[in-house]
This record gives structure tokens, C-alpha cells and sequence, in this order.
DNA sequence: CGTCTGGTTGATACGACTCAAATTTGGTGG
DNA sequence: CCACCAAATTTGAGTCGTATCAACCAGACG
């Protein structure tokens, strides 16, 4: 098992699924679809964790894919305060289309060492131009991210800390399941208690309190940067969690596009 | 002025600005552009007020275009909460592209009695093979959106009851006025405070205390479903707002597309 | 009129915050 | 390999913002 801070990966996974596992996970894709991929993924960065992708007011040039780590979406108050209002995990596009707009009203940070990567608008047009396939399943990932922003609008504005700390783990627990870096219940969970309380909009504390508390109730076990949810049932249970935002139920997933 | 539950209508500006208006924000229209949007915003139909327009679980058949009135979107938990994540004035789109997903992940309701457009996916699609520049503001509505919701996370994660309704007023006050439907500081305002307290996850009674400081602190007035904002500098202050996820700083806005 | 919805008020309770300090963990350099 | 430091986690005590519960009131409607 790789550790996570040494110098390799950050992941267990380090050489997991290509970056396309989360597209098909909408529909199929042809091997002429993923080579378009992955020519136009060609061009990677590392960022340093807790370091600026991209910062608010930033011209967008580019759209980026996360290919290894964790990143966020956040959003700064003047008196201070902080919001996470999305987490990226391999495979996520951060900002599809965004470079029509002329300032980023938000940034993207690097939750640990982050790899993406780049991709100009004039490639996008291009694949978006050649391949329906991936103009769909680009689509529906627009989609999927818009409906887990609302998701969270919902968890953070009627959810108490419990519900809502553990809807959050579920969330990021299925999400990485269909990435394909979820093994015997456990995944790798690189945030700390304070992003944690950035993404819930509760303190550090409370949700120290609150995550022992789910330990206690043998709902998860969490440390050194692993997670292990050990009753999925039961905490989807308590999130009140309906996985249908996900939309993990298209029916193009189970065709085979090289047919 | 229109009583609110008037059968002709429920705004002031009841034939006000046409369906354009919020995309001319973006950019100017051709008359062309013009005209291709009122071609497939014919087919229309009235929702009475606190009724569904589309609900959770269905299948999306239609893009739909708010003509009169105000409508949400809201997601209902299992116990009863509900959280209103997005509301809809005249001139905004409900779902694009939500037709490619098997069904709804969540309502869109009427908050008054309400004129929706109702626009087929084959409509949309030969729009956007048509008419580029439509393409691009359809894109730039979409953006916006999410923007705004994105805004709506950290709203409710991390500003309080008082900071938290003023940026929604202002927000409001905002978008009607990019569409034309405010004039000397005063809008139509058609949420009751159950509304605004299911928009801002805070309760109606505590709605009700914040709103009348609000009025003793001479920043707005409301009352019959009418809203004067006395002081918007001050409570853009108050409410930290930060105009810059409506993106309405677009260069294109101000040129004319029928040279 | 009586009913209903929306708004207002008061008293009380509690979930989550604040502040402060101690402890543990992980990374760094000698 | 150990000593050190910073970051992250944990604990405790006290407070506060917002929720809860329960009336009551006003206007609109049938």
C-alpha cells in the first residue's frame, strides 16, 4: 500500500482506472473514443496539496480533469469564512465549458498532491465535434455535478451534523466506487476534519464530536487517511441517502460500444 | 397592480419583456436569434400556484421556460424537509439538457400561478445546430445557474440568518432587475416566509424575527408580496455580496448582433 | 360569517459554536 | 534513529443562534 504522502502517488491506486472511468460509468466508450481521450489529457501538472489549481478571478483557460488526488471547489467570505462547495476525485472534470465566462467566481484547490489535466477549449471543441459519444457522456457529467451541487445545498440547509457528515461520506464513498478505488469497504479519504467542516458548514470540533460518534455507533472506522465504511446500509440510512442524483442508472452503461 | 392570485396575471409587468430577455444579458440577439426562440416557446402552458411543474422521478420530457411568474426547484427528505435549491423568474430556463437523464432527481414547483414554455429536446437541439449565438447564451445561462448554486452552498454553509436573507434578497433583486422587472428599488415578491425559510434552511418563525430587523434597520420594506430595497448598497454590505457569480460582466452584452 | 393561510409573538430548549488547552500524528532535519 | 516542529485531532467548559412549541392575529375567500 502506497503511503500517502510518499513522493510516488498519493493513492493506493496510483496506476488505477484511466481517465475516462467516470464517463463510462455513463455510457460505454468505443477504444476510438478513448484514444480521443487521452490525446487531449496529454498535457498534466502536478500541484502541490493545498495549493491553488486555479484561483477566483482568474481568467479560465483551461479545463481541467483530475487524473490522481483530490481537489476541491471553494469559496472565500472577506470576514474569512470558507466554503467547499465541491470535491473533485479522479476522474472528475472541474469546470467543463467554463472558459465562455470571463472571471472564475470561485477556485479550485489541490486537497493533496494533485495530477491534471489540461485541456484548451479549442480540443474540447474539437472532441466535442468528432465524438457524440463523449459530447454525451460530457453531458451527463455536467449534469451529475450540478445535481450533487444541489444535493449539498439540501444536505447543508436541512441535514443536522450527523445526517449530513455521514451523507457526505456515502456520497464520496459511491462516487469513488464507480471510479473503481473503493476495495473491501475502504477507500482512501485525504480530507481532514477541517475540510471536512469547510464542505458541511459546521466547525472543526463538531465534527470531531460527530465523527467519533459515528465511530462509536460502529457506522465507519476513519484514520490515517482511510476510510472504512463497515455498515453501508446503516449509514445510508441515517444520511437519509437516495442515491438517484447520482444517476448511476443509465442504461447505455451496460452496452458495449466497440460492437 | 395585479392582485397576486389575479386570474390575468401576477406580475406588474405581466406582458413585460420577452422570453429573450435573461439570454440578452449575455449577448445581443438578432432579430433572427429573436425570432427562433419565440418559435419554440409557443407551446405554453399555465401551472396554478404550489403546484408541480415536473416532479422527482419523472422522466424529462421538456426544457422548460419560465413566461410569468415564479417557480422552484426543491427536494423533499424522507422526514418531511424540504430545501427549495434554485427559484426561477421570468426568462429563466429549468432544465436544459436534462432530458439526456432517465428522470428527475428532484420537483420543480410553481411558487405563483405560472407560464412555462415548454420546449421539446428536438426543438432545442435544431436551436442550438442553428443559431451558434443562442448556443453560446444557452451555455451561459447554464453556467450561471450552477453558479448560483453553488453561491446558494455557501450561503446557507456559512452566513448567518440576518447576512444569509439579505444576500437572497439582493440576489433576487438582482436577477429581476437584468430582466427588466424592477423600478424605483421595488419588485414583485411573491415567497411567503415559509418559502424564503425553505430557500435559506432557517425556520419561518425565525424568517419572520430576521425580516423585521431587517425593517427596523430601515434596509428593505415587504409587505403584499412587494419589495422595496431602501438601502441596497448597505445590505450588499450586510449580506457580503459579491456580484461576481452572476456574471453579467459580459463584453458581448453591450454590441449589437444585428449590424 | 367561519375557515384557512400567512404572519407575528412569547417562552423554552438544544444543537452547534467558541475559546482554550492538551495530546497525537506525521514530516523534517540533525 | 531521535529530537523537534507544525499540523491535525481531541477534550472540556461555557455560550449563543436558531429551533421548537404554542398561541394569537389579520386578511382573503367561499
Amino acid at each position: 500500500m502506497t503511503h500517502p504522502t510518499a513522493d510516488a502517488g498519493v493513492f493506493s491506486f496510483s496506476s488505477g482506472p484511466g481517465v475516462a472511468s467516470k464517463l463510462e460509468a455513463f455510457t460505454k466508450l468505443s477504444s476510438d473514443d478513448r484514444s480521443a481521450l487521452s490525446a487531449v489529457t496529454k498535457n498534466v501538472r502536478w500541484v502541490d496539496a493545498r495549493r491553488d489549481v486555479v484561483s477566483e478571478g482568474d481568467k479560465p483557460r483551461f479545463v481541467h480533469l483530475v487524473c490522481e488526488g483530490w481537489a476541491c471547489r471553494y469559496k472565500q467570505l472577506p470576514d474569512g469564512k470558507r466554503q467547499i462547495v465541491s470535491l473533485f476525485v479522479p476522474g472528475d472534470f472541474c469546470d467543463l465549458n467554463v472558459y465562455i465566462l470571463k472571471s472564475m467566481d470561485h477556485s479550485i484547490g489541490a486537497i493533496t498532491r494533485l495530477k491534471v489535466a489540461m485541456i484548451t477549449p479549442e480540443e474540447m471543441n474539437a472532441l466535442t465535434a468528432e465524438r457524440p459519444r463523449i459530447t454525451q457522456a460530457l453531458w451527463w457529467h455536467e449534469l451529475v455535478t450540478t445535481a450533487i451541487q444541489r444535493e449539498w445545498t439540501l444536505n447543508i440547509g436541512q441535514r443536522s451534523a450527523y445526517e449530513r457528515i455521514s451523507h457526505l461520506l456515502v456520497e464520496l464513498y459511491l462516487r469513488l466506487q464507480t471510479v473503481g478505488r473503493v476495495s473491501d469497504g475502504r477507500c482512501d479519504f485525504p480530507l481532514t476534519q477541517n475540510d471536512l467542516a469547510d464542505a458541511t458548514g459546521l466547525t472543526a470540533v463538531h465534527v470531531n464530536r460527530t465523527l467519533q460518534e459515528l465511530r462509536r455507533n460502529g457506522l465507519i472506522e476513519l484514520e490515517r487517511k482511510q476510510l472504512h465504511i463497515i455498515d453501508l446500509d446503516a449509514l445510508m440510512d441515517v444520511a437519509m441517502f437516495n442515491a438517484n442524483y447520482l444517476h448511476l442508472d443509465h442504461e447505455g452503461r451496460h452496452l458495449d460500444a466497440n460492437a
